[in-house]
DNA sequence: TCAGTTTGTTCATATTCAGTTCATATTTGA
DNA sequence: TCAAATATGAACTGAATATGAACAAACTGA
């Protein structure tokens, strides 16, 4: 069951918002300011937030950022009209969207949607990073039109490092990762690995990611 | 506030164990059976569960082994006596500790303890100090908006220096915690070090903190 | 079955850069 | 003021990584 918590003072919208999402099947977690918010975060499992910004107590500014922090999943920001310099504020602190008020409510459905469908590791086969997106049971790496099927052995090494963006795999991890605890073999086939996953990367243009070097330890991936 | 589900179908033991935990200042979650305490998973959002290995519907396993699917959270088990040879299986699905029945409530709030401080310190590799963040699995130092990655020594440096504010660090202390005891070269290596990780710290505006010379001892962090 | 292709690994070599050293300047405290 | 400690800039070096190519193994389709 997917779990959104709803955080707006306002009782009409609130409900409005729950309405419409409980009507597609979600379960609606609902608080009307922003300390109450965050005490249903730390008390629910909630898979996705919608957040008003102006609230009392904590804002949605405020909220949003500590979310952030604690948890890792989208956040969908409701603006009135005429804050739209904030926007940039927005999205700086790692908000995902935002609808602006006053709102078709079918329009927000639609893009709690999409940021659920971004976020989720869709049945764990499927997982984006950047304007990729790797489709374990394919193999295959696509960025807009563009996809390509991948040797085994890189598409495992891609899907493993971008599984945890920003997580350094030292070259003894991925290889119990992907090889397995009793491999044998070199250490460094992992670099020859990375190389040509590199020469795809930069062949697919556009792909809002790169795979670091992290001298002395291992590779991350990483968003660009 | 710390989340722990408690889930054992015999409500005796569900009640001893919630109540030892409960003294403990943890807010507990109770659940009959393994169908439910799944239930309350994907309900609540838990810190840690403690699991009986008997159930019905979903037994313990079972549950632990989706909990750990989708969840990044130490397991304690619950095994009644002579279950023995199961508790490899256990380890294997990814149980972190386990307790045999019948079995003091002390132990048992000590196990819940460790685990927790286990997991804790595990994820005890972000430190912060003034207004910047280092996260050590990313070697990454953050003030703000801006973040930026350091070679390992200067990392550790730092690292070290911040994990003790206000602690000085004698050059010797600092090469063996960081070189290892049996570093052959040079001192003053460690001085290049402080240098550069300053240069850093003032490009980054607004950090809150420095790296002080205590002259004739060495160096320590200070807020500012 | 066999040539042709793809995939995975190894190896030899080139390149890079973090870490260190060193020479010199500056600061500090008595 | 002076000697000792520390800061600084720059050059060096070697270990770590990148790269190109060759080889081996597995797979493909006729």
């Amino acid at each position: 069951m997917i779990q959104i918590l709803v955080a707006d003072d306002d009782q009409h919208i609130r409900e409005l918002i729950s309405l419409y999402l409980e009507k597609q099947g979600f379960k609606i977690i609902k608080a009307a300011d922003g300390e109450e918010a965050w005490a249903k975060m730390e008390e629910f499992r909630i898979d996705l937030a919608v957040v008003d910004i102006m609230m009392p107590f904590k804002d949605g500014w405020e909220l949003t950022k500590e979310i952030k922090e604690y948890f890792d999943i989208p956040v969908l920001m409701v603006t009135a009209r005429g804050e739209s310099h904030d926007k940039l504020k927005g999205f700086d602190i790692g908000t995902d969207d935002y609808v602006v008020k006053p709102f078709d409510p079918q329009e927000m459905v639609a893009r709690v949607k999409a940021l659920l469908r971004r976020y989720r590791v869709e049945a764990n086969n499927v997982i984006y990073m950047g304007n990729i997106k790797l489709d374990r049971t394919k193999l295959e790496m696509s960025a807009g039109e563009t996809s390509e099927q991948l040797p085994l052995k890189e598409f495992e090494l891609l899907f493993t490092l971008v599984s945890s963006p920003g997580k350094i795999f030292t070259r003894d991890q991925l290889i119990q990762l992907i090889w397995g605890y009793d491999y044998e073999g070199d250490e460094r086939t992992v670099d020859v690995h990375i190389k040509r996953l590199r020469e795809r990367l930069n062949h697919m243009k556009n792909v809002g990611m790169e795979i670091k070097t992290i001298r002395g330890l291992g590779y991350r991936a990483e968003g660009c």
